[in-house]
DNA sequence: CAAGCGACGAGCGAAGCTAA
DNA sequence: TTAGCTTCGCTCGTCGCTTG
């Protein structure tokens, strides 16, 4: 039962479709499929188990062709078609630039991912030992959910059946290709071109940089005009007054707060090497405004905090060097080794652990699951001191803000200005990193960086991946020589 | 006037996956 | 840890209709 997807019998197998969703698109399916049956165009398979499998459906091998397209549709029904899709793809009208990149141009070479999704597939549950790990929920993935979902990600490119979707929590773009096994991306080429994508390293960290220095130089330009609000200056302002309140809990008007947020930026204090940072040092005067920093001026930034205050800064500007380097993971994995030992003497541990730090909630400290949080802590006291005052009402602050900073960088400044000045660029946003092709790789990357300064106050180190179809066959290859490591 | 029924949509929880 | 996505099976309430 397990040989469900197994790909000798994919050939001839039926087709799972949910009875509820055929439902929600025909009314009386029943009728149609019965129909469909006694003229002899598919051949139902019958079986089906409560709760478990759905009916399953093929063509007959006369009906088995290429498809052709409806014209003939009632109005009716082609307005229901119309709002499904709709649904799907939700309010992503103002994103259009680069949405309209999403089209039939995009191809994906199915032979070569096929090949891979089946080698992946048998080895690994062939080999339990090769599966791939979930490190959050603590157990090894199962290949057969990974065989289908890698399946219904490629079955969707060739029937070009593109979707897009903006959240409306962190404005994050979801596209075909956000929630693509990466692997799979090298297989792409958009009009036979072969593409690369342009990554922020450590995007997180990076975008954290503004909270550290200013937390409200965003704004949002464009006005709503779409259905999609998107207030992005509102999220922050709501986020820094969470914790504002605690110590003006009487009479802050919604007018004073948002001149104290549109004015103020976070405090550089002295670091006490014995005792916690007072939270009230949120609220000091004696602070950085960030009108003071010249952004024009490349070398300028990391001497005006050394002019503006004291030595404390020395941990914010290695902290920033570190990320803006591209040094941040290695740093850390150094340190974390010193401090704790051989455990951590390994990347996707320390990324885990990186995770960690920014997104859990303030209690977790002090058991052995934090230990590395810990030595953050006593390295980079003030960074970790304004983290925490950010979490300190729900963890979810900083990720939502770190998110929303990290979308609207990239989708309404970044990838806005390379569809006015590069117009013939075809771009493709994944969360934090623009993917297009080689032509006008050096013309984006210059975009990007120059954007990402200007907006965050430094330049971050970005990282050019080429997707090509030579990193499915390494994949592969190193999958073939573990086994034979093995035995 | 209720009761019943099919259609249908919303919403939930669980599983899987992605990105960071 | 966070934020999403899909799929499936399920419940529940509403609507419009028919039936008793």
């Amino acid at each position: 039962m397990s040989k469900q997807f197994n790909k000798d019998r994919f050939e001839d197998e039926y087709v799972p479709l949910h009875s509820g969703k055929l439902q929600d698109v025909i009314g009386d399916y029943k009728a149609c499929i019965e129909y469909l049956e006694k003229s002899g165009v598919v051949v139902v398979n019958p079986q089906y188990i409560v709760g478990e499998q759905c009916k399953g459906y093929k063509f007959t091998d006369e009906y088995q062709t290429t498809a052709a397209p409806f014209i003939n549709l009632k109005q009716q029904f082609r307005n229901k078609l119309k709002r499904h899709e709709i649904a799907r793809n939700g309010y992503t009208e103002h994103l259009n630039y680069i949405t309209k990149w999403l089209n039939s141009d995009l191809q994906l070479n199915h032979n070569l991912v096929d090949e891979w999704i089946n080698y992946n597939h048998d080895v690994k549950t062939t080999f339990p030992d090769l599966r791939d790990y979930n490190h959050i929920k603590q157990k090894y993935k199962c290949p057969e959910e990974q065989y289908k979902f890698s399946k219904l990600v490629a079955q969707r490119f060739k029937n070009n059946d593109f979707t897009h979707g903006q959240d409306q929590n962190v404005y994050r773009l979801h596209t075909n290709l956000t929630n693509m096994p990466s692997m799979m991306r090298n297989a792409l080429t958009y009009k036979g071109q072969p593409l690369v994508s342009i990554d922020i390293s450590n995007s997180h960290p990076y975008s954290a940089i503004l909270l550290l220095i200013n937390s409200f130089r965003l704004k949002r330009t464009n006005k709503p005009k779409t259905a999609l609000q998107i207030d992005f200056g509102k999220k922050v302002q709501e986020t820094i007054a969470s914790f504002k309140q605690e110590n003006k809990p009487s009479t802050t008007s919604q007018q004073n707060l948002l001149d104290a947020c549109t004015n103020n930026s976070f405090p550089f204090k002295e670091a006490d090497n014995s005792s916690e940072i007072d939270i009230n040092s949120i609220n000091n005067e004696d602070r950085l405004n960030i009108k003071d920093i010249k952004v024009k001026d490349k070398g300028s930034y990391i001497m005006l905090l050394k002019q503006s205050v004291s030595p404390i800064n020395s941990e914010i500007e290695r902290y920033i060097k570190l990320v803006t380097t591209g040094k941040f993971y290695e740093y850390l994995m150094q340190l974390f080794t010193t401090e704790l030992g051989e455990g951590f003497n390994d990347r996707t541990t320390v990324k885990i652990e990186v995770l960690k730090l920014f997104f859990t909630a303030n209690g977790f400290l002090h058991q052995p699951d934090a230990a590395a949080k810990k030595v953050f802590k006593k390295h980079f006291p003030t960074v970790y001191k304004i983290f925490s005052a950010i979490k300190k009402n729900d963890k979810a602050d900083l990720p939502k803000l770190l998110q929303s900073i990290e979308s609207y960088l990239i989708l309404d400044v970044i990838a806005k200005r390379i569809a006015r000045e590069l117009p013939h660029a075809p771009i493709f946003t994944i969360h934090d990193s623009i993917a297009t092709t080689i032509e006008y790789q050096d013309a984006v990357k210059k975009i990007m960086s120059e954007e990402l300064e200007s907006k965050i106050g430094i330049a971050p180190h970005l990282k050019v991946e080429y997707w090509q179809e030579s990193n499915i066959h390494k994949n592969m290859q190193d999958l073939k020589n573990k086994i034979s490591n093995a035995g």
